[in-house]
RNA sequence: GGGCAGAUACCAGAGUGGCCAAAUGGGGCUGACUGUAACUCAGCUGGCUUACGCCUUCGGUGGUUCGAAUCCAUCUCUGCCCA
């Protein structure tokens, strides 16, 4: 079973001594620099910026959405009649879908599993909704993502052996359901959608080289890693990164799923990763953590009440020097909504600048250098 | 001048003889957060660097009792009501 191709991938530079590299990823809502970072978006908004902002101050070039979400509230019906996800939230630069297999994971409460597919109970109103690879096609199609995920179950970082190499071929016969009913759809709205297939195995490494063997067979428009970052050691997820990226089709785009903190993605992009998201900067900017390129500060610490110097000297937002560490620290303080949107703008900028500064130094070409002294630093707790 | 109610940790506020260094909120301090059920969650918040240990606390003073934040007396202050 084999996806046709839609998406083009051009790699412009590669990293001498290690395999990062730099290209351009398109779609019919516009072209995407990689490495790229993607901010999440999970139910049609990214927390507390507006698009407005994401686009013309931070520079996204794509968001995330997320299909298990998405499809309770709006609901498909009323994406389908907005014309799809972009022209529903007005963000017209490319989107990608998760297909919910983050949720299969993350609310384990609420959910059974089987072969047919993945039966959770809303957590809205607890209401019972069955998920198959070929119903998750289907919302996929109608949410109308440039880049959909295929519906695969996301193991768990400290999965046994036997637990992982058992969700592992579930999630593999999922993916041939999700090719198969992908390509007997076509897309709704007249452009393009490309299905990414997702490598699991949890931290086995005979698990992650067959599902990387797996997934390269079906010559996907770009693949994914996914089941990392979820409770497994770093090292491990290095490990698997590298071990799976030696396998994966060098010409087309690898996105690891979910990941991570500034250093781990870094270290992916070193080990020839391309795409990235993460809540980390949204999620965490709202709970008064800040990345700077010199390490992390905690806004809420009493020790920011009378430090009148911008968020970030020289940093990537125009608002780290709109405002100072003591008046964000106020804002936290008093509770304001304006913190909770400094703080997500200022991380995001930071990371989709980090990520770009990562891109210049490849083209550069002295991208180990850079990495090595800005991981030196963002070791760093201020 | 008389009557009634009250005074508890940073604030509010439980507790009315031992299980009380004292519930619970708030505030404060610190930490966590990785394909977002997250403006959330966790710990600490009298002192002794740690303590199932010791010390000092419940307006002041003096009592009763084996034992008092809790009972008694008295003083101070606060609020409300009557003159």
């Amino acid at each position: 079973m084999q996806l046709f191709l839609s998406m083009k991938f051009h790699i412009q530079y590669t990293d001498d001594g290690t395999d990062a590299r730099a290209g351009l990823l398109f779609t019919d809502h516009g072209s995407i620099e990689t490495p790229v970072f993607m901010p999440v978006g999970t139910q049609g908004a990214v927390k507390a910026v507006h698009f407005r902002e994401l686009r013309d101050e931070i520079g996204a070039q794509i968001i995330l959405g997320n299909t298990y979400h998405l499809y309770l509230r709006p609901g498909v019906e009323i994406l389908e009649q907005a014309g799809g996800f972009h022209r529903f939230s007005g963000w017209d630069r490319p989107v990608l879908t998760d297909s919910g297999g983050f949720q299969v994971f993350s609310l384990t409460e609420n959910r059974k599993l089987r072969e047919e597919g993945a039966e959770f109970r809303s957590h809205i109103d607890g209401s019972r909704h069955l998920f198959t690879p070929e119903n998750v096609m289907d919302t996929e199609r109608s949410i109308g993502a440039d880049i959909v995920m295929a519906f695969d179950e996301c193991t768990p970082g400290d999965a046994d052996y036997e637990y992982a190499k058992r969700s592992l071929s579930l999630t593999e016969r999922w993916l041939d359901r999700c090719i198969k009913r992908f390509d007997d759809t076509g897309p709704k709205y007249g452009y393009e959608q490309s299905l990414f297939p997702i490598v699991q195995g949890c931290i086995y490494p005979d698990l992650r080289w067959r599902a990387a063997e797996n997934v390269a067979s079906k010559s996907a428009d770009g693949n994914a890693i996914g089941g990392l970052a979820v409770g497994e050691p770093v090292d491990k997820m290095y490990e698997m990164i590298e071990l799976v990226n030696g396998i994966l089709p060098v010409d087309k785009p690898r996105y690891l799923m979910g990941v991570g903190t500034p250093i781990n993605i870094l270290e992916a992009i070193e080990r020839g990763v391309d795409m990235f998201d993460c809540i980390m900067p949204t999620r965490n900017g709202r709970n008064g953590q800040l990345f700077t390129s010199n390490g992390v500060i905690n806004i809420r610490n009493k020790k920011w009440e009378n430090d009148f110097s911008p968020i970030e000297d020289g940093g990537a937002s125009p608002l780290d020097e709109f405002h100072t560490r003591a008046y964000l620290h106020h804002l936290f303080t008093v509770n304001e909504i304006l913190g909770l949107q400094v703080a997500s703008i200022h991380n995001l900028a930071f990371y989709i600048r980090l990520v770009d500064q990562a891109r210049q130094h490849i083209i550069d070409g002295d991208f180990s250098q850079w990495k090595a002294l800005s991981i030196h630093r963002l070791k760093n707790r201020l």
